[in-house]
DNA sequence: GTCCTATTTATTAATTTATCTTTATATTGA
DNA sequence: TCAATATAAAGATAAATTAATAAATAGGAC
């Protein structure tokens, strides 16, 4: 019960809804991906990750200074409730290259 | 997704994700049998009840003065989340019988 | 039929508790 | 030191519980 509790608050939230189906679309992302993608402070995102990472719905691992989350149900409880996600139909906006973030604030700075 | 948050938010507490296995074990109950069986009170009962009727997940109808809900999935949606409830397994109160209570009461007030 | 009462359920208001967002700051790795 | 991520504290919002009260229905007495 605890646990399942635990997952059904962590979905319970519309930006970590939002969270789970862009990365079950887009695969593994890192913080500055959401960040930049959804238009929404990092610290924010960065404590949805964390209480989705406790509910054991998704994975992090670090790569350099970036560190990347991806949907990893950890048993077959989670993936159930992640497989309920389907049913949403909300639009999700589209991932955002950070590279070109780089150059853009590249370009500003040079002006 | 409003809806679906709808949904999730009513799983999303104790007494309620309680109910909704007691009405998938035991079919359809009135409140005082939910009140009695979980030893809870009665206002408490109705206002959460009131929360899964407007999620779409049970259903009610009268009968004299008491009245019965049940499980009533109102789409596959509401079905799938429903499903997930399987994978609880802390253990239920039994059910008690409204019958019973009302003599016990009798025979206090007779003493 | 109306009136009264008992039973069951629903609602309201007040208090407490938990959750989300923001700002500022700290940590980690190159 | 810079870039990326995480944490902490403070303020705002939402949800749960309780106690008190209201509403709906059935059954009798008259």
């Amino acid at each position: 019960m605890e646990t399942y509790l635990r997952r059904i608050s962590a979905l319970n939230d519309a930006t970590r809804v939002l969270i789970l189906r862009f990365l079950a679309r887009y695969g593994a992302c890192c913080v500055c991906e959401l960040h930049h993608s959804f238009d929404m402070g990092q610290p924010r995102l960065s404590r949805h990750l964390k209480i989705l990472r406790e509910a054991g719905l998704v994975a992090a691992h670090r790569q350099g200074t970036k560190v990347f989350y991806e949907l990893a149900p950890e048993d077959d409880q989670a993936k159930e409730l992640l497989a309920t996600l389907d049913q949403v139909q909300t639009p999700l906006p589209r991932k955002i290259d950070i590279e070109q973030i780089r150059r853009m604030k590249k370009t500003k700075e040079a002006a």
